[in-house]
DNA sequence: GTTGAAAAAACAGAGGA
DNA sequence: TCCTCTGTTTTTTCAAC
């Protein structure tokens, strides 16, 4: 992993889609070799894969929120959240709540039903976001321009 | 919007580097009629980028939180947090704190540090992820299979 | 929206520094 | 490990329908 790596794991942040020889223009290094590096960095498993980012509001998703829960039932919890498709992220944390997650509902309506939905499990605290400031900030050393 | 942008956003979701050739023959369309399809959802906004999906413990940022903040000034804080590397994602939130921030580090301690250096725009709750369940589901509707 | 042909581009491989 | 060069495959573009 040298800066060559973080070049390419850089341009691949920033655009997923640009193709191995063109890349390989923007860093100043045969297409050949890009190809392979990118080969070992997926190999690796330094690239997880590859994904559009599709905007939840165009897709009627205008409600997003984050969902503290605190439950002593933790495998089918997570296995509720698996097959809720409300809940796109879901992590497990330290301190006095259990999960942390991130759900897209429709409304504030369908957030509560939701909710309704979870208790079950546990309790929650809710955080609704106003507004994402940025999102997916690029991890890669030195990737700041 | 109809069934078969969904498909194409689906199918983007899990692989944006699917050619458009590749994914007329998943979807049972023509080449050009996806092309121009997804020339529209980009257009639209519905589609905001593509991006490598990388794993932040292979590039040395061992230790990822969530840290709450409680703060009365917004933009010099969301300022410092755009020029932080460590600070991914910046919500703006409801409820006791007003921003929630997703924080990637090289080790708790380099996690300890950055807080400290949050201290002067207010105080803040961090919660440790000890795991991630899942994460980036898709919201397309009716992704599930 | 489809098909089909032409053009362009990207990719894979060999050989050598 | 990287580069250049070349052949082949693939994708895209652009017509006409």
């Amino acid at each position: 992993m040298d800066l060559i790596d973080y070049k390419i794991l850089s341009a691949l942040h920033e655009n997923a889609r640009i193709s191995m020889s063109e890349m390989s223009r923007a860093i100043a290094m045969s297409q050949p070799a890009v190809t392979e590096r990118v080969r070992k960095l997926e190999e690796q498993g330094v690239i997880r894969g590859y994904r559009a980012e599709l905007a939840p509001d165009k897709l009627g998703k205008k409600t997003s929120a984050f969902v503290l829960f605190k439950t002593n039932n933790c495998p089918d919890f997570t296995r509720f959240c698996e097959e809720a498709p409300e809940v796109v992220d879901l992590y497990r944390i330290s301190g006095e709540y259990n999960y942390l997650m991130k759900v897209l509902t429709d409304t504030t309506e369908s957030l509560a039903q939701f909710l309704d939905s979870c208790h079950p499990f546990g309790f929650s605290t809710t955080m609704i976001v106003l507004s994402t400031a940025f999102e997916d900030k690029s991890p890669v050393p030195g990737a700041m321009e």
